[in-house]
RNA sequence: GGAGGGGUUCCCGAGCGGUCAAAGGGGGCAGACUGUAAAUCUGUUGCUUCGGCUUCGAAGGUUCGAAUCCUUCUCCCUCCA
């Protein structure tokens, strides 16, 4: 039987530090849980359930989890995509994207356990001196020795000065929510680390940080998210998120299992070495990708979203749900070419060339030769551009 | 306030008067192959009524002709103060 401190050590990369974290533990009460999170992109994705995960755990425990909602920080601007200056957020797009957060949230999160706090509570409060004040407490040689930032100094680029203000605002979040611990990813270690500074500074007992991996992205490199367009959605639908997890490589298959999957490890390894001795991938990430559907749909959702994908890319049949449209032409005849593009299979009529000319397109199955074919009106057929893009399009005079 | 450097097609990045719809890489898409929408290889990657049309921060100008030269504007970066 594993402890209450095992459990929760599982996955982290760091904790900081290990002692305090039991000392917090052995005191009996319910722990005060920080997690900070951007309202600015409400899409969940794969990679925040690696922490939100790791917040249920807690409440499993009995832990009271703080669902922090950096408001404040998001009505600024966010200050990493430098060369794309977000436009700061209004208020109603603030409360929309926390109500669509908050559905997703709860998917993972047990809603009744889940104290929902914005930081903005407490900042909007504050004044230009307080803000001053709290500047003060930090210096910059400090500041320089966050990981990015001297990196940018060395390489002259530039940093804004609000850009130092962020860490410290983040770190007296934790200040004002009196956290015991504080979870983020390990992109977040400074500012994680600067919350323990600050509530030294007011006479708190310092949170303890804990750090979970980041998932990378479906590119295997970069990390998942939502700007990169590498992540996979809770929203997406089941035969999305198999179609997605599906074309994970097999090397980061293993990764994302280690990550989201909530197997043993004995048992992953297990699976490891099955597939060195023979066993296809394939199936692995097949069983994969049902667990994480079943999770955030159910059962029976995972089985459709297999034998949808089974049906159209192992056996290369025409799926059964296939969209209908109808379309109006004049005359008996019209050109393949800006049909499909009407029809929306394809974005322009060159591009439509292309793929004829590539020997991408199929009409009822029939690879298409030319590329001035034509089509009989009225008719109706199957349209087919690649191996994922098919249409029934019925045309009428 | 002063001195420099720079804004190129989805991204990075060459081009520096015609042969430039613009090298190369990344990404995307397609085909082959396969064990899967893995891996690998190959092709493709502005739009078009196929006459052309729009694109290289913006607006003007020089020229037969400009992404390339000039002017103004604008945005970004660095250094000095």
């Amino acid at each position: 039987m594993t402890t209450e401190l095992e459990e929760l050590l599982r996955g982290t990369t760091e904790v900081i530090s290990l002692p305090e974290l039991k000392e917090k533990l052995a005191l009996g009460r319910p722990l005060i849980i920080k997690a900070g999170f951007d309202p600015t992109a409400p899409d969940l994705h794969l990679g925040h359930t690696v922490l939100l995960n790791k917040m249920r755990q807690f409440q499993q425990y009995g832990h009271d989890v703080h669902f922090l909602i950096g408001d404040f920080t998001a009505q600024i601007g966010d200050p990493s995509g430098r060369n794309s200056t977000r436009p700061p957020l209004t208020h109603a797009q603030i409360e929309e994207n926390t109500r669509t957060y908050c559905e997703q949230v709860f998917k993972i999160l047990d809603p009744a356990k889940t104290k929902i706090v914005y930081n903005s509570s407490w900042f909007n409060q504050k004044s230009a001196a307080d803000l001053i004040g709290l500047a003060s407490m930090h210096t910059v040689a400090r500041m320089l020795e966050r990981d990015d930032f001297s990196k940018r100094f060395q390489a002259q680029q530039s940093i804004a000065i609000h850009e130092f203000l962020y860490p410290l605002v983040q770190g007296y979040d934790s200040v004002a929510m009196k956290a015991d611990v504080e979870l983020g990813g390990t992109d977040q270690k400074f500012n994680l680390l600067m919350g323990r500074e600050l509530q030294r500074a007011f006479h708190q007992h310092p949170q303890v940080v804990m750090m979970m991996p980041l998932l990378e992205g479906l590119d295997g490199v970069k990390k998942m998210s939502k700007s990169l367009g590498n992540y996979i959605s809770l929203k997406d639908s089941p035969k999305d998120m198999f179609g997605k997890i599906m074309s994970i490589s097999d090397e980061l298959m293993w990764r994302y299992i280690e990550l989201l999957s909530a197997q043993s490890l004995e048992d992953i390894t297990k699976l490891k070495t099955a597939v060195e001795e023979g066993k296809n991938p394939r199936d692995v990430k097949i069983a994969f990708a049902k667990e994480i559907i079943t999770r955030y749909y159910d059962h029976q959702a995972a089985e459709q979203a297999e034998q949808d994908f089974i049906q159209r890319f192992s056996k290369q049949q025409i799926p059964d749900d296939l969209p209908e449209q109808t379309i109006q032409v004049p005359g008996d005849k019209v050109l393949l070419k800006p049909l499909l593009k009407n029809a929306g299979l394809v974005p322009s009529v060159s591009e439509a060339g292309r793929m004829i000319k590539q020997r991408a397109v199929r009409i009822d199955g029939v690879v298409v030769e030319s590329e001035d074919a034509q089509v009989d009106i009225p008719s109706e057929h199957v349209y087919q551009v690649g191996k994922r893009i098919f249409a029934k399009v019925k045309l009428l005079n």
